[in-house]
This record gives structure tokens, sequence and C-alpha cells, in this order.
DNA sequence: CGAGAATACATTGTACACAATTAAACATTA
DNA sequence: TAATGTTTAATTGTGTACAATGTATTCTCG
């Protein structure tokens, strides 16, 4: 007969080694300081470049589409996408056909740094030591998690 | 020949969906929201909790222990330390030893958290729906990635 | 021993994150 | 169409993160 784990520190549960979270909190803080170097040369930071990897796709979206993309709420894009508006990156302005939603636009100061930032997705790939087999299967790992948390 | 990709839009390496960072900063922030009901119930933050999960383990550790186990400096330990020393969870004071070292004792009022907190960790497993191999082989993955980049 | 290096923490300033609230515009429906 | 509800951003307040700097203490080695 089975019993659950006690409250007592014996409970290995509530070890920090055995939490799922830590690693992801962790890695997830330094996979941002190895992009750091890199980033500083745009004078970028990690959530700037997030937003200029979709522009760049893009070239236009709602403050929504990015939030959605991003899963980060106003709270955090309105600040974020104000400092980058004042680096004349982009444009903020209201939607004229719904004066809810505000349209992003990459400005030709945004474009200019793709072509600055497109060797960093391969210097990070090499930068992890990981093949490609192994790579795909985190991402399906990650992948799995994303959809069971959303 | 092979070409390295260019710096246009085509470039899918620049692409969002493309980079294995975005999945690894997304789930860290899901997992924490996924959290945030049990924490909320103990008035603690993610952070806070991680520091109480080393304190339940060990009753007593240095500033510098608890930064090398959760990569985090001074900068956001000692407010973060601070708050918890004003709830009485938690005591700070100079090691007479070496005055240079702030050792961090658990507290009564912290340690009677530990009973309310010891069914987290099965909430969440079972939150993400993986199987014990899957959970295993993911592990592994985030064991390497967190030797790689440190 | 004593000067300079190294260590441990605190402080300062900037930039996220995010919950909660507010406000304006739009949609719905009775 | 007018009242009600929904959507979209902005705002406010709190709490991390982290680089850079400051400061007191300890170590090291000539």
């Amino acid at each position: 007969m089975m019993h659950p784990p006690t409250s007592s520190a014996k409970n290995s549960l509530l070890k920090l080694e055995n939490q799922l979270c830590f690693p992801f909190y962790a890695v997830s803080r330094l996979l941002t300081k190895a992009y750091q170097p890199m980033l500083q040369a745009l004078d970028l930071t990690y959530p700037q470049y997030l937003v200029f990897l979709l522009l760049w796709e893009h070239q236009q979206l709602t403050v929504k589409e990015l939030g959605e993309k991003l899963l980060l709420d106003s709270g955090t894009l309105t600040p974020l996408l104000k400092r980058m508006e004042q680096r004349q990156w982009l444009n903020r302005r209201r939607d004229p056909r719904d004066e809810r939603s505000v349209i992003i636009e990459l400005l030709p100061a945004g474009r200019s740094l793709e072509a600055q930032a497109c060797a960093i997705p391969q210097h990070m790939l090499e930068r992890v030591h990981m093949s490609d087999e192994a790579i795909a299967a985190l991402r399906l790992h990650l992948t799995h998690l994303l959809t069971q948390l959303t």
C-alpha cells in the first residue's frame, strides 16, 4: 500500500533538483544571457529582438497580434513598443478601421537591423552543441508543453 | 554548393517559430503562471518559492550558495530576501566567521509553509500530461543545456 | 606584516512581466 | 437604437532580472 509523500524535508518532490520547472526557468534565462553579446551589438533587449523577428517577417502587426504570438499582454508590450518607437525602429498608430487596435509598423531603421541580426540564430544553434535530432526531439517536447499550458 | 542563408525575410532561421530560444522563454513563463494559483494561496512569488525549496531542504544557506543554486546574483536576491525577511519567513545575518557572507536562516513561519506547499509538485506534474519517460528525456535535454550554457 | 587582489554583498538604474484597473471603441440584442 | 457587454490598449503598482558600480572584508604573497 503506497502512501502519498509526507510534508517533511524528506519529501524529494519538494527539492529544487527534482523540480521540472526550475530547469526551464534557468535555461530560459541562460539562453537570454547567451544572446546578450550579440543583441548588445545592436542595442537590443531580448524581448525587443522577438518583436523584431515578427516585424521582419510581417512588416506590420497589431499589438494584439504581437501579444498572441509572444504570449505577452499590453502591460508589457506598450512600454516596450514605446521605447522601440523612440528609436525610430517602428511606428505606432491607431487602426482607422478599428480605433481600438494599434498597428505597429516596421520603419527603415528597424528593417536595416535585419541584415545584422541574420547570423544570430546560427550562432546560437552552434552554441548549444546539440544534434539536429536532439533539437528536433526537444522542440517536440516544448511544443507539447506549450499546448498543454496555453 | 551551399550558400549561407541570406538576410532577407525569407531567411527562415529569423522566424520566431524556428527559434529554439522562444519556446523556452514561453514555457518558462507559462509554467510560472501555472504555479500562480497555488503560490498565491501561500502569498508567494515563484522565485520566493524556489528560495523556500532550498531552505526547506537546508534550513540555512548563504546568499552566495542560494545564488549558485538558483543562478541569481545579489542584485536579485538581496531585495527578494529582504521582502521575505519582513514576512518573518527567514532571518538575514552576517556570518561571524566571515563578515562578507550573509547567512539566510529559515524561521518557523517559513517552515510552516512547507506542509502547505508539499502538494504543489504533484499538481504540476499532473498538469503537464507527460509520461514519466517523456519527463525523464526532457530532463536530460535540459540538464545538457544547463551545462552547455553555464 | 602590509599593499593589492579577490570575494561577498548591497546599491543603482533600466527593462521586463504581470495582475488589476481604467477608458475608449466596437458589437450585440432586446 | 439605446442599453449592455465585449474587445483592445493604456495605466498603475509590485516584483523580479541583471549590468554596473560601490564597499567592507578577507586573502595572498612578496
